[in-house]
RNA sequence: GGGGGUGUAGCUCAGCGGGAGAGCGCUUGACUCACAUUCAAGAGGCCACUGGUUCGAAACCAGUCAUCCCCA
């Protein structure tokens, strides 16, 4: 074995032994409870990036330890269809060869885009399973393959049918890039420096005119009315009169409605209904005319006038801000941020359009799924997500789903070109049921990917089919995923698992922050920031990229990459590898299964705190603490394991204490060694598989060893003191050996006072000591005379002297004590002052009394024998 | 404008009612027969600020400031 740990000649293997298997895969076994995530499906033609690492590393944690728990665990992987982002992939491709979508038509493009999807569709789970991801291979679903469609078709007529789906003129998000209409959510809000221009619109009778503010001048070609608020003295009597729009000479009305706020702005607004949402709402309420001068492109239309038409929006905001200006309109113009929406595909500003549209009518749909929330079925981790949650689905606005795009799911529905009709149907429709014509068209547009991957709990599982997976694993266990798509996905979802398998699609809801750059910015293809998983796989391993992507993070919380840290964690898989190689040094003649001699006190110890790492280990892992169940076994085995316990035991390896002994210290060493591999197994796969491997009385695979139970009778709270105890001495004497620069090579004469009981500890086990601090150990009850040339320190109770004939500064070693005797009457002046006090010792717990009485007497003893010590060398 | 997160050692972050913690960095010493991707020792903090609750607050509550995010 070599002594650097190299991932690349391990992972690969392991993986493909641990797939061929058939390790991942599981069946429908009614005895068994199952353990059930469905993966978040990633972009079927994107590439694995740190957000999915960190997201599937933490779902490949929870279920590599529920399999190991026993559960019938199973991980549904799957991939999206990604519309708008693989349908622009396409479409830029075919840009390069010279050619447009519209050029080669529908079904042409189509079968390209499948092509695409062929060609690219392995890369990302491929690179899942370099992360060695332990999903159920066998399963793997996408969002348009036959199933999935299918309960997308019959999820649709379904919502159809209950009225929940209808179709109607608003205003969407366009996209003037993507040529498609847009969900609220994804549009993405910028806060960017802006103008308010005022603007003076003339009354028609010229005696007076109103002064308003907008943003959005070019957008004036498109008023037709102006509005205040009812209650707003100011404008009350000019409610009614009539306007003329400047530039455009058309007559509109002063209308009131309680949209307007009176506080912002001049308290004036002018209506645009074909271009803002909230104008079109005071427009449907007043009966206003819908006038569009933005077309699909972003250009102005034909309705803007022949002055402006065929202008950029931008274009043409220029213009009409020097028209108005030339024609005495403008009154000023303000500086004035304010947040425009932008595709969040392309970042292009994002144009409300006035286009038919459908939708979902959100509200009987979000009714159940607020309840579900309220009275706990699902839960979601951390707690403030509920919150979150909550707040959106209570203001929901109904959800538009329709895009006009080419890749997904085509809306099922037809229409007759003769009468008009309109007929919702799985399989086409050819004739009109009502006049029966035969010239029908179906909808050219299609969903929303959103709308596919809400049915994914279900879809995957084989619905609209009633089937035994359905029945055994739906349900879900866990949803893991990160806050940022929590409305897009998550709510949506729960929403549909209700509507549709009238039970909630998972008990919780894990979520988990974002993988931002070192700096804390979101990693982005712009920024040229990220980092490629693979390529920290590549150099670093796998494992060390879960670890570090799992340590020292909480739930929710953003995590920042740094470097450093996947070295930090590169080193604990090499520790563990090497701690592993020693070990192994030291069995190969080591036979399992025969008794051991009595475990002396280091074995007791370490078994105990291998008991409480267990313990511990379990209990983070059920709170969903991850990162805390990670460091607990991080220090357990460098700080505990390796740091101590394999340094005691190399004598007795080594033989130097009898053969009975030895093989105890291989028997307890390898045992608790195979359990801390278990522990770290859904932590770090590929490594502890590996060395399980070779360890004896290993099993078939790691991945399917029980998980070490908690054994409170293998717990030595005695033992835990004494090793204590030793502990601290050896760390006493280390610290003198350094402060007084005693070199590491020499051996040291240690002189240690204590009271019988610990004495007999001390002497019992003092070659531990020994051997730590490279001293020479003498006990005594009391020293009439204690050595003058010594170092000293006092540690529970101990007196620690370490005589250093012509080494020793006595001025320096004073200055050393005073120093310590400060500290230590520091301390005792505030555990005096809480036991003074009579409030503390009426409400304090007795245990925290106790705790305080017994730091008292310690430090106590401490302060009189340094106190003893500085008189002595005073002398 | 509304909601939320975060402010703890130089950096990155844990802890979240009873002794201020880790990793990295820094200082000192050591190539000790598993590991220098290592070992040992050390320095370093009015736990953002101001009030309140409590016998006791870094933690709970209120407010302030800073910073980030989401929604309108």
């Amino acid at each position: 074995m070599p002594s650097t740990y190299d991932p690349s000649q391990v992972e690969g293997k392991r993986y493909q032994h641990w797939e061929e298997s058939g390790f991942f895969h599981t069946e429908v076994n009614t005895e068994q409870e199952p353990f059930v995530i469905v993966m978040p499906p990633p972009n079927v033609t994107g590439q694995l990036h740190m957000g999915h690492a960190l997201d599937n590393t933490l779902q490949d944690i929870l279920t590599r330890w529920r399999r190991m728990q026993g559960y019938n665990a199973l991980w549904l992987p799957g991939t999206d269809h990604a519309g708008i982002a693989t349908q622009a992939r396409v479409e830029e491709s075919l840009t390069k060869e010279g050619v447009s979508r519209y050029d080669i038509g529908r079904q042409e493009f189509l079968k390209k885009v499948w092509d695409w999807k062929e060609r690219y569709g392995n890369r990302i789970t491929t690179q899942l399973r370099r992360l060695g991801a332990s999903c159920d291979w066998q399963r793997e679903r996408f969002t348009m393959d036959e199933g999935c469609s299918e309960a997308v078709l019959e999820v649709f007529i379904k919502l159809y049918e209950r009225g929940l789906i209808y179709r109607d003129y608003y205003i969407t998000n366009w996209c003037p890039k993507c040529h498609t209409t847009i969900s609220d959510i994804e549009v993405e809000h910028l806060d960017q420096p802006g103008h308010f221009y005022h603007i003076r619109y003339p009354f028609k009778d010229g005696d007076n005119d109103v002064i308003l503010a907008t943003t959005r001048p070019e957008t004036m070609l498109g008023d037709v009315a102006v509005a205040v608020h009812p209650g707003d003295e100011r404008y009350r009597d000019l409610v009614g009169k009539t306007l003329i729009l400047p530039l455009v000479g058309r007559e509109m009305p002063v209308i009131a409605d309680e949209y307007v706020d009176p506080s912002f702005g001049t308290g004036v607004v002018k209506i645009t209904p074909a271009h803002d949402p909230n104008d079109f709402e005071v427009g449907r309420r007043h009966d206003l005319p819908q006038v569009a001068v933005i077309d699909k492109d972003g250009k102005m239309s034909p309705e803007a006038g022949p002055r402006y038409e065929g202008l950029d929006r931008y274009e043409c905001r220029k213009k009409i801000v020097r028209d108005l200006d030339a024609g005495g309109y403008l009154v000023k113009t303000e500086d004035h941020a304010h947040a425009v929406g932008h595709c969040y595909r392309c970042h292009t500003v994002i144009e409300p359009m006035l286009s038919r549209q459908w939708f979902v009518r959100m509200k009987p749909l979000a009714e159940p799924a607020i309840e579900a929330v309220k009275d706990g079925r699902i839960r979601f981790i951390p707690e403030r997500f509920t919150k979150v949650y909550l707040n959106w689905m209570e203001n929901i606005r109904d959800w538009c789903i329709s895009r006009q795009l080419w890749w997904g799911h085509r809306i099922p529905v037809w229409y007759c070109r003769d009468c008009e009709e309109m007929v919702a149907s799985k399989d086409p429709v050819t004739k009109c049921p009502r006049c029966g014509s035969t010239t029908l068209e179906q909808d050219p547009d299609v969903l929303d990917t959103w709308f596919s991957s809400a049915l994914w709990p279900f879809s995957t599982l084989g619905w609209p089919e009633k089937t035994l997976d359905l029945a055994y694993y739906y349900p879900t266990t866990v949803m893991v995923t990160g806050r940022d798509i929590i409305f897009f996905w998550v709510a949506r979802m729960i929403f549909s698992g209700l509507a549709f398998m009238n039970e909630v699609p998972f008990r919780d809801v894990f979520i988990h922050g974002l993988v931002m750059d070192a700096l804390g910015r979101k990693m982005s293809k712009s920024l040229g920031n990220g980092v490629d998983p693979i390529d920290v796989i590549e150099s670093h391993g796998a494992d060390s990229l879960r670890f570090m992507l799992v340590t020292g993070n909480t739930p929710g919380n953003d995590l920042r990459f740094h470097f450093e840290r996947l070295d930090g964690a590169r080193n604990f898989v090499n520790k563990l590898w090497n701690a592993s190689r020693f070990t192994l040094m030291n069995l190969e003649d080591y036979q399992p299964g025969e008794k051991t001699g009595p475990l002396n006190l280091a074995d007791r110890w370490i078994v105990s705190r291998y008991q409480l790492a267990i313990k511990e280990t379990t209990e983070f892992l059920e709170a969903y603490e991850l990162g805390e169940a990670a460091r607990v076994l991080y220090e357990f085995t460098w700080n505990e394991l390796c740091d101590w316990y394999i340094e005691l035991a190399k004598p007795r390896l080594y033989g130097k204490t009898t053969a009975a002994d030895r093989y105890t210290a291989q028997s307890v060493l390898s045992s608790v060694l195979k359990g801390t591999l278990e522990l770290l197994h859904p932590f770090m796969p590929f490594i502890t598989e590996e060395i399980w491997q070779h360890l004896p009385d290993h099993g078939i695979t790691i991945m399917r060893a029980p998980w070490p139970e908690f054994r409170e009778d293998l717990v030595d709270t005695a033992a835990m003191q004494e090793m204590d105890l030793l502990m601290e001495i050896t760390r006493a004497i280390r610290h003198i050996r350094g402060e007084m620069n005693v070199p590491p090579g020499r051996q040291a004469e240690v002189l240690l006072v204590a009271p019988d009981d610990t004495r007999t500890i001390i002497e019992k086990n003092v070659e531990y000591v020994q051997l730590l601090s490279n001293a020479v150990v003498k006990t005594y009850p009391v020293l009439e005379q204690t050595p003058e040339q010594a170092a000293h320190a006092v540690t529970k109770g101990v007196g620690v002297f370490v005589p250093l004939k012509g080494l020793i500064d006595i001025d320096k070693e004073i200055a050393r004590q005073a120093k310590e005797l400060a500290h230590v009457e520091k301390d005792l002046a505030r555990v005096r002052g809480k036991l003074a006090n009579a409030g503390f010792l009426g409400k304090a717990p007795a245990e925290i009394i106790e705790k305080e009485k017994a730091k008292e007497e310690e430090l106590a003893g401490k302060q009189s024998a340094i106190k003893e010590r500085l008189a002595m060398l005073g002398r």
